[in-house]
DNA sequence: GACCTTCTCACCTACGTGTTAAGC
DNA sequence: TCGCTTAACACGTAGGTGAGAAGG
């Protein structure tokens, strides 16, 4: 929409940053012909697959934050339907703590670009928490990354210098898988998830038989 | 010795920062009567107990990095022999890679200050890597804290502001257990030594019986 | 009833222990 | 032989999965 495109371009990227999500083929296997779904618990659930950049342009000596936000898209909730995603009334209210500070922030410049800058780390609940990104269920959502100079200077210390949605990574929140297809790709790809392989296996080969 | 004790006193304390080392208790367990021993490896060993302090008094808006350093006590090597330890011969040099800058460097004093600063991500190795603590085995240790500040008109940008020795954190470096009654302190104290709380028991019983 | 959430569970990954026997 | 180091191992801790039943 016009508004979130609006939102990348009002920063005056004065230092040249570009920041690259990488996994891309593992990101697109999450959707292409299918809507990506994230498990939110009250205790917090980690995200799968895990967003990870490459960072370039920043000055080495200076230092930065890095924090991933996630955005509410768009105004509705939804709703699961004869295998699909549809419009439910509108959304419930964005909740104010949506945003992940990278635990290496703040950090010089040169840390950020040497290497790969992962979030693996974040969790994402329905209940509201430190610590933690609190997301309404049946929500879609959709990461962006925002990095901060520290900057004495400034009011508060910082100063936004480079923002950048990830459209590639939208999902929907849930509290339990809606679409068969999306646990599949879970099983398949989440390492943690090995014990499911053979069970959804054998009962695939059942159906079949 | 004098030499170590002037390197604490070198350093103009002028923010009146205190660090305060955590779990006395626990210390003065592996330190009264018995000379304690930390296991080093090629693929590196975490250190038990971890050294945990508490750090107060530096400016909550100016930011620091906190390290740990590993110094060699005294000129020589040592062995283990008629359940004491001696001197033997000459120590080999002291690796330079033997400070531990904390993950969480560099951060803000308000950080730094609030709660407790641990040092469990530590690895001590006897082979020279990145992220490990290098040591000489049958050498002797003692920890070290050092505060640096982030100061951007000093010359590499950092300040160091604060140092302090930990006479009750000193330890042998050792390859396998030389002290028996160290290895019992260690699988009664360290969880994940919990495995052979049973066997070491089991044994103690038939040498009674 | 229909829809969504919560809880417990078996089954994984990942890795921190001292033990022990073999190596040098 | 002796002293020290290495590597494989069984047995823990810690925590990340979807499944499935129960709850609201």
């Amino acid at each position: 929409s016009t508004s979130n495109n609006s939102m990348t371009s009002y920063i005056p990227n004065c230092e040249n940053i570009r920041v690259d999500l990488q996994d891309m083929e593992m990101w697109r296997t999450f959707t292409t012909g299918v809507m990506n779904e994230m498990i939110i618990t009250k205790t917090g659930r980690k995200l799968f697959p895990v967003m990870r950049v490459r960072i370039r342009g920043l000055d080495p000596t200076r230092m930065y934050s890095v924090a991933m936000e996630f955005g509410q898209v768009g105004t509705n909730r939804y709703k699961y339907n004869e295998g699909g995603w549809q419009s439910a009334g509108k959304a419930e209210v964005q909740p104010l703590t949506s945003t992940y500070v990278h635990h290496k922030s703040p950090n010089y410049g040169k840390f950020w670009t040497n290497g790969y800058v992962d979030f693996s780390k974040i969790k994402v609940s329905n209940k509201q928490s430190e610590d933690m990104i609190w997301m309404n269920s049946m929500h879609m959502y959709e990461p962006r990354i925002i990095i901060s100079r520290i900057d004495p200077l400034a009011a508060d210390g910082e100063v936004i210098v480079f923002q950048k949605r990830f459209e590639i990574g939208r999902f929907m929140a849930v509290t339990s898988y809606q679409n068969d297809d999306v646990t599949k790709l879970k099983v398949k790809y989440n390492p943690f998830a090995k014990g499911f392989v053979e069970t959804r296996a054998a009962k695939q080969k059942q159906i079949d038989e």
